[in-house]
DNA sequence: GTGAAAGCGCTAACAG
DNA sequence: CTGTTAGCGCTTTCAC
């Protein structure tokens, strides 16, 4: 099909020259770089191609662009010269099947809704992006066995695998540790003893937000839970409920909101429509909480902060905005991710390293939405913080 | 350093025997099995593995995990059984290597913040992913050349290049033309011929944005415009200010918000604080128009919607709750990552295909942080629509 | 410091 | 349909 005609480019004869000239040089290779000039069916350039231009071994070329090998600058000058007239670039899938580590992170997400998420991508991807991996993206449901998307990761040879906000079957965590594969949940714990892990204060957040309404003087609790299977929303549960028990409080309310706008709005009127309604709502998370002051002030009428307070978790960027002004238990997500990266590259170098189970402590973040205690307020870099004593 | 040990486990002997029963097996390898089970340095299982354990060739195992490939069910059913046994997982990296295609996508996003942006790669993810596709994240600065960060994603091979609202400089379309790798803006135009887009329909919603205003009565219109070097700010500002200048009116006020919410911020208290501040203003996207009803609010105690109409570009999922009702003109994020997908997809199945430049159509859905003409309204499928006559 | 050679795990002709 | 063979582009001993 393809032919060598007479009249080719300047270009091309010169290489094809050059090409017949490389006594190692295959006939078959020769008609696949000349046929590349003629119908535009262009071949990516590999090391081999500036090797040859450079007049260098295929090996130089490689050395060249593996930091730590060692090259004579006079060589270096010659490849990097060759490879910038060549337009290549390392084909690092290639290398990844000789070194064994393809610098990709597998991060599976249940959906980027709720601003506690897109933040985390955010941060993973910056930073384990300035550590020089890429983050390979995996949406997964909420509240489900991701393992068949697991599986997906696993044949893109990830060096490790950050969970965000979703558990881990304990047959996967097997499979991965049987491959020596690092798993690290952000936002979730896990009993196995396989994953690490790296959460939020849940347990004294939500104590701390107890402690903070029943000093507001707010008398009918309620809590508005996640998924019931996540960690997260179950910690913060007892967190909350342990304490109103401790403190000689009823049982608080409770209905299920699933972290779903949708599910949380629901909720909220099942609250609020109760013949004894709540005074004091605390939300599993902040885009729960967000749900709930919208409903509380669209259907009810309500004044968040004066007929109702609602308190969230998390301390995302909305949070902040006037319009909602939400009080909250802050989850640093830098800070946190920081430790995932850290924990994620520690692994990968010590491959014996004991899985760890990390506690980010964050801070009970006071703003409007929720009535303020008299006592107990600190102003920290300019946040208005409570804590107890 | 490794050491052959007489008292291996059972099933450890046999492998060795069945290796050295493999004539083209080296000792080498048979080494490098033995030192697995020794310190347990697991070595991820192959294709070669399973023929083995199946008794067939390793090509049969490729066969029967590349689909299209004809294999006899009793093979197929040995290796899946043998695969399964091993846990095998074919190594897409390698197969990439030679198949020439990676099945992943490089996308780049500037930051997760705006919603409308994550609403974006929430869905990338979602429908390449059902394509086959995965996707490798690659955070921008927004407004910046981006070039040094592409440079990296060629690096990954990726079968194809999304960019989620940032331009492509001209060099680096040459370069990509040339590698032939397809490139699709979304939300964002490109003059070169090189690269694809889809964009929703900026002139027409925003000529429909000004027609609303108009119609509505308002007499000081202002633009609030995101990046400057945004072609997507330009239209919108352009279709606005056109329209209104073929209907006599002033040019409208104008200040920079740079799509960032604090520079949004900004913009709008320096407009409220004009001597004669406007009585409508038309920020290019949804996060900026956020921002502008939370500073007329919390600053200018300003009912919006009444003291002052707000109106924003994206209808993303914030703009629906209550607390903003955001009036807005739509950009169907859906329907357009569907066709940037089929974008790349067919052009990687016709290397021909010229590029496109597709435009979404959008409507300007009503809510209450705008004040309503008398006439135009129209409720199409339980959403109220704006149209001129 | 440098080139030759082996091979990472896989797919794709090619004979049978 | 099946096994054999030849690489995909790269890194890494190993001699020199």
């Amino acid at each position: 099909m393809h032919m060598l005609v007479s009249d080719t480019s300047i270009e091309t004869s010169e290489l094809i020259t050059s090409i017949k000239a490389w006594p190692s040089m295959n006939t078959q290779r020769v008609k696949k770089i000349a046929a590349q000039s003629i119908d535009g069916e262009r071949r990516p350039v590999t090391a081999h191609d500036v090797a040859k231009l450079a007049g260098v071994s295929q090996s130089a070329v490689s050395r060249t662009f593996t930091k730590g090998a060692s090259v004579s600058d006079e060589t270096r000058q010659k490849v990097t010269r060759a490879a910038k007239e060549l337009g290549y670039r390392p084909n690092f899938l290639a290398r990844s099947l000789i070194t064994g580590r393809s610098k990709i992170i597998g991060v599976t997400i249940p959906g980027l809704s709720n601003q506690f998420y897109s933040a985390a991508l955010d941060s993973l991807s910056t930073i384990f992006s300035e550590a020089g991996y890429r983050i390979m993206l995996f949406s997964t449901m909420p509240d489900e066995t991701s393992d068949p998307i697991l599986e997906e990761v696993l044949r893109y040879r990830v060096d490790a695998l950050v969970l965000v906000s979703s558990s881990l079957s304990s047959h996967f965590a097997d499979e991965c540790q049987q491959i020596g594969l690092p798993v690290v949940l952000l936002n979730r714990k896990t009993n196995s003893k396989i994953a690490s892990s790296v959460t939020g204060d849940n347990r004294n957040g939500a104590k701390a937000i107890g402690a903070f309404l029943v000093a507001g003087g707010h008398q009918r609790l309620a809590y508005i839970a996640g998924l019931e299977s996540s960690s997260t929303s179950r910690d913060r549960e007892k967190g909350f409920s342990s304490y109103l028990a401790a403190k000689g409080f009823a049982a608080p309310m409770r209905a299920v909101g699933n972290y779903s706008y949708e599910s949380a709005a629901a909720a909220t009127r099942e609250l609020l429509s109760r013949k004894a309604p709540p005074d004091a709502i605390f939300c599993a998370n902040d885009y729960m909480a967000l749900a709930a002051i919208n409903v509380a002030r669209s259907e009810f009428n309500l004044t968040v902060g004066h007929n109702i307070s609602i308190v969230g978790f998390d301390d995302t960027e909305l949070a902040a905005w006037p319009t909602f002004s939400l009080t909250t238990y802050s989850q640093p997500i830098r800070t946190m991710v920081d430790r995932v990266v850290r924990i994620v590259i520690d692994t990968l170098l010590n491959k014996e390293m004991p899985s760890i189970q990390e506690v980010v402590p964050g801070q009970l973040v006071v703003r409007e939405s929720a009535r303020i205690p008299a006592i107990g307020m600190k102003l920290i870099d300019g946040v208005r913080i409570w804590s107890s004593v």
